[in-house]
DNA sequence: CTCTTATAGAAAATTATTTTCTATAACTAT
DNA sequence: ATAGTTATAGAAAATAATTTTCTATAAGAG
């Protein structure tokens, strides 16, 4: 976890009375720098694999917090919920296809504008595609 | 629902060896009319609010059936998964972040690219908003 | 119209997620 | 630093969401 990005969520927490704790710490160090999207298990399992003890509860808790505070996104992939952390400012996501990995993009090139009666107020960009790793392991580009 | 959907649905479920039934249509034509994103609790209960009897368990396996068939889309929203028909060729969503309304916007103007090292294959756009009824709602526009 | 087989839906089982509870640890004020 | 106050972690229990099982029924083929 780069410490800007530690800082700033402890900023955010403190703001609301809450407070950075080594499990909190434990959990944002490994998921603010996972490149693929996972399932709250996985994450609890990723991170036991480093021999950090958190618990499931924590996960899940992190995981609601920091989806209210939009730097966490979900998507239900084969009906399974997935989670990626979202840096504050990012605008698009690639998504592989294949593995789960996911590259944030940041420059946004769409502005406020009103399409058919709709105000538009934020907006995502999600690409799903095929990337450079897995293209390389596939038989037939 | 309109009838060129409805002939389209029960082709692709026939190429399954899979069956049109009065519960499957029941549900699919108050689905693919469905304006807003809904639970799959709230799609049972509107539909038994027209009186008509289906089970909770047709509504999940039918919108498995279409999700896996592409021709529906999940949200996670605060917490609670929201499920949307699209039809066949839509490209971008514009959702009410206030009523959940959500309408298909068909034209495309992404071409396939390289990004980044990844292939796109398919992308979505999803523009959340304030509907123009939300709009006309609001005390302070 | 008959036959074969997918189906609906109730109930049970499973899975995912949230809540409860209490010892512990984080921050505050001394 | 140290003591006091209060948010917290995490286990266990509770709940909610989803899937599976099972069998009478109905769809569609011939």
């Amino acid at each position: 976890m780069q410490k800007n990005i530690e800082t700033f969520i402890t900023d955010t927490l403190h703001k609301k009375g809450m407070r950075m704790t080594r499990p909190k710490k434990e959990f944002l160090d490994f998921f603010t720098s996972e490149e693929y999207l996972k399932t709250p298990q996985e994450l609890l399992e990723n991170i036991k694999q480093h021999n950090i003890n958190i618990g499931l509860t924590t996960v899940y808790r992190m995981l609601n917090y920091l989806m209210e505070a939009g730097l966490t996104k979900a998507y239900s992939i084969n009906g399974e919920l997935r989670y990626i952390f979202c840096p504050p400012d990012h605008h698009y996501h690639m998504i592989c296809v294949k593995c789960l990995r996911v590259k944030n993009i940041f420059d946004c090139p769409v502005k406020d504008v009103k399409v058919d009666g709709f105000k538009i107020q934020s907006h995502q960009v999600d690409f799903f595609g095929i990337c450079d790793e897995c293209s390389k392991k596939e038989v037939n580009k």
